[in-house]
RNA sequence: CGGGACGUAGCGCAGCUUGGUAGCGCGCAUCGUUCGGGACGAUGAGGUCGCCGGUUCAAAUCCGGCCGUCCCGACCA
């Protein structure tokens, strides 16, 4: 490519808006631009970047026996009603209707279709399978952000294994783990596979590859000593033993007046420590008012609720919903004497004594509260979140946590899919059994973004060799024609053997073309200059490194060559 | 869904308070000088001021509605 006839209209004003860093690169570069609200264009730098990381995931799920396929984005509503998913996934699924009024929608992952096409499958003799395509999701997110990391129009490879028992799917399951860990290592992300909730997938089990970032979303529980690493949605949390003095033999109520946090009843002369509270949150779990209690001092994991109850629309009650519900306001409610009202407790609560909670009646409380005695629990469960510092499920040291970028999940689904659409097969012994099925998917541009957000420095992008839109850069400084022929002889010799490389031929000053190469930050740049010439040299310079050697016109070629195949994975 | 801000040339912005027919920087075009780390001069092209309505002799500016985009929050009772 000669770079005075490529489009590359690279910008030199920031976007105003603060935001993840490799959205400001990706534009300032001439890589994307927004079309609307979490949908973006791809240029051709981009675009060249994206082939790339989808060449490399082709041919790892390829190496596991993957087979391509390419499955429609229009999909009939009805199909994703017999799995119950058309109400699950609400307003997030973009829909729409036909001539016919028919009710269509866009396919947001698509382990309804694939098996559509997997009740074809009609012995076990036909197993394992292992189907996937590339191809676009939509999804119409609350609120889209953070350039490519956060969109409603994207590409995902999904895969699907279809196998005939779970000791199948968990084969098909760790080939995809180990599948993903290269694919990550050679698109050069360092990526943490860690357990996740399955959210809305459903199913046993899930993993997600997390790479650490500033501009992530998720919140990872890792532990440094034993290398446990958990999603915050799903990290599980030791129990204190607690050494609670048994307390009067019922409940006391007493006046706090202006007291309405947890804070202010520690605070309260007469109150109760954080850890000895009982804190009461309202929520609404699929239309039913829902009384959640944690300790004081913890914080619910609204995910761990959702996994818990199985409650598919979940948020916090209003204010007039809570007075109507308990007769109190908010800061003054507690689940003493409440009947006809689920209550769902954390296991921290689990045979606590003498504690203080909300007497559901403003400015006053409870004391002397044990949970078993006074308390009419429907169900336990793990809902609080984990906090820095705290012991290590595994191992018991303190962990850390740390913002992530989810860059793939993996899911275990069973029969969650394949029971509901029939996608059955006959068994040795002639007996019909319903596909073990798991599902895993990587979305390519949040990849491309989390490769500029790990790689980059003041001056740009600084992409790793395996996805850079081009490998190398011929920069020619001066257009005579003794210069030119010289950078010609050099790019056509790279050229033909077989690197991604791009002639700047632009009449612009040296200066402007050294930042741009920069900014766009092709691994490899050889200088070609007059000067230089003279002596019969011309100079290589690493984007990542920031080295610069001097070498002669005649080795260059080989040089270059041997450096960029040397870092292709 | 709640709160806040913004929408003016390809991009980044000013002008609006106090209404009088639109400007700056970058970029773009032509010419000249320069040119191994974001050059300079001269000339020039380019705008339905988000959309609709209202007030007014007159609206980018004031009022109302709508649309769009961004940010914060979505919990800790």
């Amino acid at each position: 490519m000669r770079w005075s006839k490529a489009f590359i209209p690279t910008l030199r004003d920031d976007p105003t808006d603060a935001e993840a860093v490799s959205h400001k690169l990706l534009i300032r570069a001439a890589f994307i631009r927004q079309l609307m609200a979490g949908v973006y264009t791809l240029l051709p730098l981009a675009y060249r970047s994206r082939r790339k990381i989808q060449q490399i995931i082709e041919e790892e799920i390829d190496a596991i026996g993957g087979q391509e396929f390419l499955f429609p984005s229009l999909h009939p509503a009805e199909i994703w009603r017999k799995t119950g998913r058309l109400d699950i996934m609400g307003d997030e699924m973009f829909r729409l209707f036909d001539r016919k009024s028919g009710e269509i929608v866009l396919g947001m992952t698509h382990e309804e279709i694939f098996t559509t096409i997997a009740t074809e499958i009609t012995s076990y003799k036909q197993l394992p399978q292992i189907w996937y395509q590339i191809h676009t999701k939509f999804r119409d997110e609350p609120r889209p952000k953070s350039g490519l990391l956060r969109v409603r129009e994207f590409t995902m490879k999904d895969s699907y294994s279809f196998d005939i028992d779970q000791d199948g799917l968990d084969k098909a399951f760790d080939a995809h783990y180990a599948a993903y860990r290269r694919i990550f290592a050679r698109i050069g992300l360092d990526a943490v596979p860690v357990e996740a909730s399955s959210g809305a997938m459903g199913g046993s089990g899930s993993v997600e590859f997390m790479v650490r970032s500033a501009a992530g979303e998720d919140l990872v529980a890792h532990c440094p000593n034993c290398d446990y690493a958990a999603n915050v949605e799903r990290a599980d949390t030791q129990i204190a033993a607690a050494s609670d003095d048994a307390g009067p033999d019922a409940p006391e109520q007493f006046a706090t007046p202006g007291v309405r946090t947890i804070e202010d009843l520690v605070n309260f002369e007469g109150g109760a420590a954080a850890d000895r509270q009982i804190k009461t949150l309202v929520f609404v779990l699929d239309g039913e008012p829902t009384l959640i209690l944690m300790r004081g001092d913890h914080s619910l994991q609204e995910q761990k609720l959702q996994d818990h109850t199985g409650a598919i629309e979940i948020r916090a009650a209003h204010s007039e919903e809570i007075l109507d519900l308990l007769g109190a306001d908010a800061g003054s409610l507690g689940a003493v004497g409440v009947q006809d009202v689920p209550i769902v407790a954390d296991q921290a609560l689990r045979g606590r004594t003498n504690m203080t909670t909300g007497a559901n009646e403003n400015d006053s409380h409870l004391r002397g509260v044990s949970v078993d005695r006074d308390i009419d629990v429907s169900t336990w469960g793990s809902l609080r979140e984990v906090q820095a510092g705290e012991p290590c499920i595994e191992c018991g040291e303190p962990i850390d946590i740390f913002r992530a970028i989810e860059c793939g999940h993996i899911f275990k689904l069973g029969t969650k899919y394949s029971e509901p659409l029939g996608a059955m097969v006959l068994d040795e012994n002639g007996k019909s059994r319903a596909l073990y099925m798991g599902s895993y998917g990587i979305g390519l541009e949040r990849n491309l973004a989390a490769v500029v957000e790990t790689h980059h420095d003041d001056k740009g992008i600084a992409w790793p060799v395996p996805v850079a839109p081009y490998e190398a850069v011929v920069t020619v400084l001066k257009l005579d024609d003794d210069t030119l022929a010289a950078a010609d002889s050099v790019y056509d010799g790279l050229k033909s053997a077989g690197i991604d490389v791009i002639i700047d031929d632009r009449k612009e000053r040296p200066g402007v073309k050294f930042n741009d190469a920069e900014l766009i930050g092709i691994p490899y740049r050889i200088t070609v200059g007059p000067r230089g010439l003279a002596e019969g040299v011309v100079e290589v310079n690493d984007r990542a490194l920031g080295d610069t050697d001097t070498l002669p016109l005649s080795d260059v070629v080989a040089i270059v060559i041997a450096k960029v195949e040397s870092k292709r994975t």
